[in-house]
Parts: structure tokens; sequence; C-alpha cells
DNA sequence: TCTTTATTTCGCAAAATAACGAAATGATAT
DNA sequence: ATATCATTTCGTTATTTTGCGAAATAAAGA
């Protein structure tokens, strides 16, 4: 028997976004991004967090990488925004694993 | 200035369950779990994951840890069924996260 | 008692993650 | 040209995670 199947490419992908969004610093950041219905700066974020600048950068890093937020340069700032599209692509995804089984 | 605030309990414990479910075997297991509104036994599981016996094991375990799954000893079998209880509390706290912004 | 069966724990290795401070970058202002 | 500023990259260290196979466990059957 044994089939073995290789996971599924939506599994993996949301398993993706899922671990972007598992670490505190990181899910703080996008909460507050939420919450204002706004953008970020590096500097704001690195007097809230209690991290140094370059882990916070490094943090930002990979929610980027996962495709959760953008950054806009903006000398001598970068803009951190949610990246709208792909964060409404999650917000399917996710309202799908956890409302298809209300009945639970 | 720099406040560095700790990052808050509901943070932090989100945080530790989208941990848990950011590994594709693990979101695997839930995923099943909840389609099949049913318990699963971990010789089904080795049949369709492609991961030793021993790995799966962790796996469940951490899932277990995390209080999303809970496990009745069915000798020889171990059943393993979601948490209801947490799954719900899990499900009112992602909601609020996803939707609270649906304008955006 | 000795197997068998399903599963877990153990011991290990490899890889990934998280964190830091120092140095680099890139743009502007002096 | 040099200094400043916000931020990132680099190099390093410590820790955690992932994975495996071998051995242990625990219950039931021969």
């Amino acid at each position: 028997m044994k089939k073995k199947t290789e996971l599924s490419i939506e599994t993996t992908e949301m398993a993706r976004v899922l671990k972007a969004l598992g670490h505190p610093v990181r899910l703080y950041i996008i909460q507050k991004l939420l919450k204002m219905n706004a953008c970020c700066y590096s500097g704001d974020l690195v007097d809230e967090i209690p991290v140094g600048r370059s882990t916070l950068s490094q943090h930002l890093k990979e929610l980027k990488y996962a495709g959760l937020i953008q950054g806009e340069v903006e000398p001598p700032y970068i803009k951190y925004c949610l990246n709208k599209g792909n964060w409404e692509e999650a917000r399917k995804m996710f309202n799908e694993l956890f409302t298809e089984n209300e009945q639970l």
C-alpha cells in the first residue's frame, strides 16, 4: 500500500504563510498593520518590540519573502505595508480552513 | 523613548498556535481531521504522508502539546481527534485577525 | 511465555532559525 | 568631500527543528 503521496502544493503553501506568522514579533507587525490599516517604519517598530534593529530587519525580510508585506523606499525610510492582494488570498484560505467546519 | 514593551500574551499565544500549524505535515493532519469531521490513527497517516513513523509521532506530539489535538488510547491503536474546545478558541482568534479588516 | 502489533522514546546528525553587534549601503545635508 | 541617518547585510553563536532508524513500551493473541 503505502502511497506516500506528496503533500499538496496548497497545503505546503499555506503552511509557509502560517510559519511566517508563527513568531511573536512577526505576528505583532502584521497585527499592527491590520489594526492601523496603515503602513509603518522599521524605526517605529524597533521602539515597540523587544528586539534589536538587525533582528527586526530579518523578520521584516521574512514577512516580505512570504509575500505578506511589501516595502516602499522613501529615503531615508522604508515604508512597510501589507501586501493586500496576498493578504486577501491568505484570508480566503484561512477562512476556508477555519469555517468550513463550524458545526463541530 | 524606547519603550520596548513585552509583546502581549495574546500575541505570543496566537503565534504558538500558528507555529504549530506552520508545517506541511501538521497542517495536513489538522486539515484532514477537519475535513472528515472525525478522528484518525497514526497508522493511517503514515501511509499518506511522506515521513517516517517516528517523525510523524513527533508531529502528533507537537500538535498535542499545542492543544490542537488529543489522543485516546484504544489498544493497540491511539485515536487522534481535534481538541474541539481549543480549536474553537483558535478559530475565534483567527477570525478576529482575519476578518476585522475586510475593508482592506 | 513468547509473539505480534501500533506506537513512542531515544540518540543522533543535519539543517534552519533567532539573535546580536559591527560594518556596509544609499540617500541626503553640510 | 564628509557626515549623518535609517536600514540592511555580514559573520557569528546558540538554540530549535526536522528527520531517521533502533530500541523500548504496552496491550492482546497464540
